[in-house]
DNA sequence: AGAATAAATGTTACCGGTAACTCAACTCAT
DNA sequence: ATGAGTTGAGTTACCGGTAACATTTATTCT
């Protein structure tokens, strides 16, 4: 394809200049909407764009200019996940409506893949990035701070943000779940969780259920914290484990809903009924809760307005604009009829 | 933040040659490794690259070069989903994996969407794109032509692609399916789907079914496709619709396991069994399945190996390399119990 | 009408890397 | 010891846009 510097495809805007009879900087401008031009000037040079099938270079824009490109690094988790899912969509959907790109990564819970992420993201001169890890290894945070870059941080609320942080109170939500779950008189209860890796938020709700529990000076009779993501099986799997060890459970917190409704489904399995024999508390309001013959109680969480708001911050961070520093994102308890 | 034109965070190539005593080339070539430099010469680029915290500038590379960048761009329809979610985890993984950046985007279905994204995308040189939409618009195809750039497409099987297609057949699944049921016994069967705005592969799932029946002289009873989603929720009231409308129906076939799974537990909410009363078949192999009391009759699909295929495709044909233009993605009918 | 002002367009230099080429130093065979 | 071959390092030009400044053309005002 051409020679050792021949280019590939499109033509440059040197070539739409020069066919429409105008100056590369005119041509330029017409194509930013910058200052004035002329009906006529601005009509040659589009005629030409067009037939030419001119698409501009942004990586020559990004590189000649000092203005900062219009790339953003965005790192989730994993992306096979309803609820990351979600708040990716609605970060790209916004970015995109501000004219970002997003570029993505997952680290699985492991802040050295975080960093690695960073590293290579960084050399392309992203506007700015969104970072969903709960903790940060040094290297990230030093190359954050030598980059001077804007930061957001997404889903766990951290009250000492790198730089901004958006993100729901997992503490709070299961400090509120635990009340609710004593307030319904179980006695003994337990935890069921999966994780692979490094340790989530899943933990920080537990802890927020277990100082619940303190309050009322109650531990969980028993953990259990499957070497596994969180999932239906996981839930079903952590369930059987749980009971056979101590029958008397009465409740169990759950990670999350999938991990939940897999409880569910194990109770069910064994003749056990939610609420009446075993109460069963999940998190993250997830999609499945709604055609249940149970309303699964929970805690939903407004992962679209996250994204978004992640989003917005990011941008107006990015533009020099104010910004609040640190946004709850709402999370609401829905007592359903499983507790 | 410095003046007009000074620069943001970090040092560029040339301070570093320079504060190593060696010529910007040089330091060049040692952190890229070609060809041979000193150990001495090595050590000394290395130890001022650590020193100065030098993150290299990929925009500046890519457009000094004529190598193309190292982006790729991965469009799919929506991110919150197991099954993309699935797939474009793969992708990332895998492109990762090659040293390459994913950029993504989001189509809704909506081929005029992709060629929007498709737009702003090609701006950035990327090294190939990666598509999902089943019907692109004319514009898509121009252009893709015109950049002659490498292009996997992704999902649907594609017999005549625009480069290289990996992707599932959903005609046979469709078909076989049909077949499957119709070998159980049933005689009045029906199609349940959602579709908001285009169509997706859905439809030709359902048109490979209807091709079952035709064989054996017979049409779906009735056929509902809500404008929505595929979910629980769809699957639940789409089910609904259909038993209210026309209540001899004896099976269903549903565009996707989450909406069989609604319609499943509508079923049960009314007291009909699975197979027994109502034959219900999904697709995918979605996890839930696996926790059901019943054992779900579905084609499981392949979606880690389908991403991970596109991405080597794609990858080996900007490198040049001899590659496989139509790659069937596995699929697999899982009898289960609910038919 | 002619000067002052505003608007549209042109010129020049540069962003930070890398390809292609040139040059110097060193190895080795005759 | 001398010339050919080899290897490490330096020079130069350039990628395709855009900021800053210079210049021309159109408009307004006295």
């Amino acid at each position: 394809m051409a020679g050792s510097r021949g280019k590939r495809g499109g033509s440059t805007l040197a070539e739409v200049a020069n066919a429409a009879g105008v100056s590369k900087m005119t041509a330029s401008r017409v194509l930013r909407n910058t200052s004035g031009s002329t009906e006529e000037t601005r009509d040659r040079v589009m005629r030409e764009v067009r037939r030419l099938g001119y698409v501009p270079n942004r990586i020559a824009a990004a590189f000649g200019s000092d203005q900062i490109s219009t790339l953003v690094g965005v790192c989730v988790p994993r992306l096979k996940s309803d609820l990351f899912g979600s708040v990716l969509d609605s970060i790209n959907q916004t970015l995109s409506n501000f004219g970002y790109q997003t570029m993505i990564g997952t680290h699985e819970q492991s802040p050295e893949a975080e960093e690695a992420w960073l590293r290579a993201i960084l050399a392309w001169r992203p506007a700015g990035v969104i970072l969903s890890g709960h903790t940060h290894t040094r290297g990230t945070i030093e190359i954050l701070r030598a980059q001077s870059i804007p930061v957001v941080e997404v889903w766990n609320l951290n009250t000492s943000p790198l730089d901004i942080s958006v993100g729901f109170n997992h503490f709070d939500c299961g400090h509120e779940m635990g009340r609710f779950v004593l307030s319904k008189g179980h006695q003994n209860i337990a935890y069921v969780g999966a994780e692979a890796g490094a340790a989530g938020m899943g933990k920080v709700r537990q802890e927020g259920f277990k100082a619940a529990l303190s309050d009322s000076g109650k531990d969980f009779v028993t953990e259990e914290v499957l070497v596994d993501r969180p999932n239906f099986y996981a839930g079903f799997y952590g369930t059987e484990n749980v009971l056979n060890r101590i029958s008397k459970v009465d409740a169990i917190y759950y990670q999350d809903d999938t991990m939940a409704v897999g409880g569910l489904f194990y109770c069910k399995s064994k003749g056990l009924k939610a609420a009446g024999d075993v109460g069963i508390a999940g998190w993250g309001g997830m999609e499945i809760a709604s055609v249940l013959p149970e309303r699964l109680t929970t805690t939903t969480v407004t992962t679209q307005a996250l994204g978004k708001t992640a989003a917005e911050s990011l941008v107006a961070r990015i533009r020099g604009e104010p910004v609040q520093d640190i946004t709850v994102a709402a999370t609401r308890l829905v007592p359903g009829n499983t507790v």
